[in-house]
DNA sequence: ATTTTTTGCAGACTATAGTCCGTAGAAAGT
DNA sequence: ACTTTCTACGGACTATAGTCTGCAAAAAAT
């Protein structure tokens, strides 16, 4: 699988598990509405540091996304 | 510390222990040597793709590298 | 000391990440 | 059924990732 599908998938995982809307996700780490849009649906590479401000919003860490990450390649 | 400055020493750190060079490192990962440059410098901030495809060729994963930069930041 | 390999860096470039506007429709709540 | 909230998506844009060429200097090898 691709990298930033697997992103993606993981990505909207963890946010409904916060009970969090792409707004209320995007307005925490100060990203755009539509991006995180983008990355959910995989047409998007996230860089490092969007994946370090989306991690914290997310309460959890870059090294647990991207090990789910790997784990789904 | 910032995390492309913490990227850029871990990825020297971990390109040293392979003993490649920047040139053999572009190669493999298929990317521009002056572009590692730039990386191990902290002046660019990696996209997922990049740190997996690097991390590959370091003989590692994307997230045991992320986990070294959680460190150091 | 000389040669060879490696790295930093500049400039000009292309590709893509990430923003900002809006709208239509899905999904969920009442 | 109606309203509200949420998401997909388009287009046009700006910022930055990543390329390419070339050169000078540091570092390593002989």
């Amino acid at each position: 699988m691709k990298p930033e599908v697997a992103f993606g998938i993981v990505l909207k995982k963890y946010r409904k598990n916060k009970n969090l809307s792409q707004e209320k996700l995007s307005e925490a780490s100060d990203l755009d509405r539509t991006y995180i849009s983008l990355l959910e649906r995989g047409q998007r590479q996230p860089s490092l540091k969007t994946i370090l401000s989306i991690s914290k919003v997310l309460g959890t860490t870059a090294t647990e996304l991207i090990s789910k990450v790997e784990e789904l390649i």
